[in-house]
This record gives structure tokens, sequence and C-alpha cells, in this order.
DNA sequence: AATGTAAACTAGACGCTGTCAAGTTTGGCC
DNA sequence: GGCCAAACTTGACAGCGTCTAGTTTACATT
């Protein structure tokens, strides 16, 4: 009957994950496809942008049918926030608090990386805190929970430094920590979205914001 | 809702086709479809969000064909310019760092109004910083400058205020004001978005926000 | 007053989208 | 071997943005 090879199931991100699986022919059931549909849907969107990225052409590049991705997703939505949740996977491993010390230096450490991930991987950024999904509750528990925890990963970090006394003890933990956040998101977002279009100033961002921060948390200094 | 709402003429004339009233015969042409199609697109946005507008409901609220719009908008995108340009109006009407002064009191109320705005008119405040119109250059020239024009007026003041010599001199004033613009702009849309639930933590954060820009913009305190 | 033109408006069509319903194939368990 | 549920298929529907070609009208010029 129908027998065909096809060779076109998202390669590209088959060697992020050392599957040793030989694709052979194609068969009825694709015993992976959730994977594949992931990882093309990641590679559409940043490649595409979020307008580039269908179901339909989803499914067209893993070579199923239209609506073959519905048994694996629910909806449209359900496949952002898997998109989502494995980018705010990525960023755990990428900008972290628990790594650094609240002195000028490493502020500015932690500034670069939170940017340098929001640039690098700009589309999925929007989609993880973008109000795509935020807004009118449409985001998986599972998305929800993910993004809290990185949230509390940050928070934690910063009330540690206030209980170790390594910062100024009139500062509120949480609320710099609220505050502090909404500087690195904000930047992002105009950055990423060219409202800010000079590139070459972001250095010069970087330390103003590392400055700001500083300003706060310096403990020898009273307001 | 708010304050600066509009008239809405558009929904009455929709009210007018099944009451069968005599008067205002509908003619063929409208004379007036610009003004009206850009109150109700507000409108609509308003009430339904920016995924509830379209092109054709937002013809079929103003009573005239689906391809109408077209003769006064080149495509969505304009029409969705047109709006983010009205936002900008507004917007210069209620925030302005002119009216205050680098004071921890002022500053917090300068906070309050930016956040006030941005939360009250959210579909609209998501057009005018969002990424659907700023990504891939397609906003128009007039919007643009525009929104330019707001912060190069909020720069200025700052930077007044640093010849003035009523901040750190040690400040550089174009660099805080893109630091402190990411912040208000970034905490806007985590609340916006519902990443940050906790309403009630706004003041919290408007004053930790006008803490950290106050401790940065200290004229008595030496880094 | 008649005429010509351009602007405002219309209906029809195209290709795209998300997703539902109903039918087909198949791997795995009894 | 037989059955079931999961995986996958085609077909269909309503909605979308927008192009094209035609109709109606306001208005300036004669």
């Amino acid at each position: 009957m129908n027998n065909e090879q096809e060779p076109n199931q998202g390669h590209a991100e088959c060697l992020l994950q050392d599957t040793s699986l030989k694709t052979s022919k194609k068969s009825y059931h694709h015993g992976d496809l959730r994977t594949v549909l992931l990882d093309n849907a990641i590679s559409i969107l940043r490649t595409d942008g979020i307008q580039g990225l269908s179901m339909r052409k989803l499914a067209t590049s893993a070579d199923v049918s239209r609506t073959a991705p519905y048994h694996h997703f629910k909806d449209k939505k359900e496949l952002l926030c898997a998109i989502a949740e494995e980018g705010f996977r990525l960023f755990s491993t990428r900008v972290d608090a628990k790594t650094i010390e609240p002195a000028p230096a490493t502020l500015l450490i932690f500034t670069k990386q939170y940017l340098e991930f929001a640039l690098k991987n700009k589309e999925v950024y929007e989609l993880m805190f973008g109000s795509e999904l935020w807004q009118q509750h449409s985001t998986t528990e599972s998305l929800k929970t993910r993004a809290h925890a990185s949230f509390r990963q940050y928070a934690t970090a910063i009330k540690d430094w206030h209980e170790d006394k390594l910062i100024n003890q009139a500062v509120d933990p949480l609320r710099f920590a609220q505050v502090s956040w909404s500087t690195l998101h904000g930047m992002s977002r105009l950055l990423i979205d060219g409202v800010y279009v000079d590139g070459e100033a972001i250095d010069a961002m970087c330390e103003e914001t590392a400055q700001l921060f500083w300003s706060q948390l310096n403990p020898a200094v009273s307001f």
C-alpha cells in the first residue's frame, strides 16, 4: 500500500537529545509524535515567529494529518503552554540568582544573564511571560506551577541575602524581588519588541540596572 | 471602566436597524465612518480583548459591509496603530514627569499614575508597547513618532533634573530614564498579564519602586 | 442644470486558520 | 485470535484578512 519513506521528522532538534532512534519507514502510528511536534513547534516559532506557527503547518512539518496534533495537545493553547514550560526549564539552567551574591559585579552578571536569555529566546520568552497565555487564565496548571517556581527561586535567594544580613535590612526582600524582576522583564520586553531600538545601549543599560539595584541593596547606605 | 470613555455612536446606529426608525435613513455614504470605526474598535477591544476584535465584526458594529473599513485603514495593522496612537494621546494627559519633582513623595505619585493608566487601559496599553505592532517594523510612521515623543518627554524631564542639580550627578540621565521606564513597564505588564496575581500588593510595589528610584537619584548619597 | 471624476461603499471569492465529528488503522493485552 | 483503546485519517464548518470588480454618491467643473 502506501509505504513511503519520509525523511522529514524534525531532525534538527533530534540531535539535542541523542536519540539513537533510526527513523524507519512511516507507519500509521508514529510512536514519538508528541516530542517531534514540540521540537518542530519550537523550531518554527524561532524562525517564523508566533504568527507563523499554525497547527496545520506544524502537522505538515511532522508529516502527519491536520488533526493528528490534537491527540497530543487539547488545543493550540496547550501546545503553546508546553513550549513555554520548556522555556522555563531552559531558563532555570541559564539564570539563577542562587549562583550569585549581592555585590555590584555579580548583580551586573545576573542582569546580563537574564537579558541574554530573553534576547536569545525572544519568541519563547514572549510565550513564557506574555499575555497570549497568561491573560484570561488559559495557562496550564503545570505551566503556572513552573512559572511560579521560577519566581519563588529568585525571591528566596533575595530573602536569604536579607536573613544573612548581606543586604540593607530596611529593604523588604519580597517587594524588592517583585520590582527588580519587573525591571529585568520590562527592559527585556522593550528591547525584544524594538521599542528601544539602540542595541548598542544594552551594556550601558545593564550597568545602570546593576547600579540601581545595588544603590537599594547596599547595606552601607541608609536612607 | 473609566472616565475617558467616548460617546459610542456606532452602537447607537446598530440599534436603529431592528427598531426600524424612520429618521436618519441609512445612506450609501456614511460620512463619518473613520471616527466611528476607531471608536467602536476601541470599545470592542476593551470589552472583548484583542482576540475579539476582527475587521469583519468591526464593520458589522458600524453597520457597513465587511470591506468598508479598508477604505479608511490600509489593513488591520494600520487600524491597531491608530488605536495605539490614540492611547499615547491619552497617556500624555495622564502621565507626565514634567509635572513632578525628584522627591520620594512625587516619585510615588508618578509611579502610581503610570500604573493606573496601564491597568485602566490594559488592552490599549498592550497595543502601545506590545510586540503585536512593534515587532517586524509594522508600526505606522506617525505612531513611531508619537511613541518616541512620549519617551523623549520623560527623558528630558530627568535630564532637566540633572542639569538643575536636583539629582545625584553621578547618574546618567538617559540611562536612568531607560531603566526606570523599564521598571514601570515591566511591572505594568506583569500585573496586566496576571503573572503577579496579587492585586493587593500593588501599593506596596509602587512604594518599593519609588524607593528604588530615589535611592539612585538622592543627591545626598554617594556610591 | 448637465456632466465627469474620484471617493465611498458593496458583493463575491480565495486561501488561510482552529477544531469538531465520524471513520480507519494498529499495538498491546486477555 | 479477538478486542479495545489509542493513534491517526478525511471531511466539514465557521471564522478570519484582504483582493478584485462592480455600484452608488458627493462634488467640482462646465
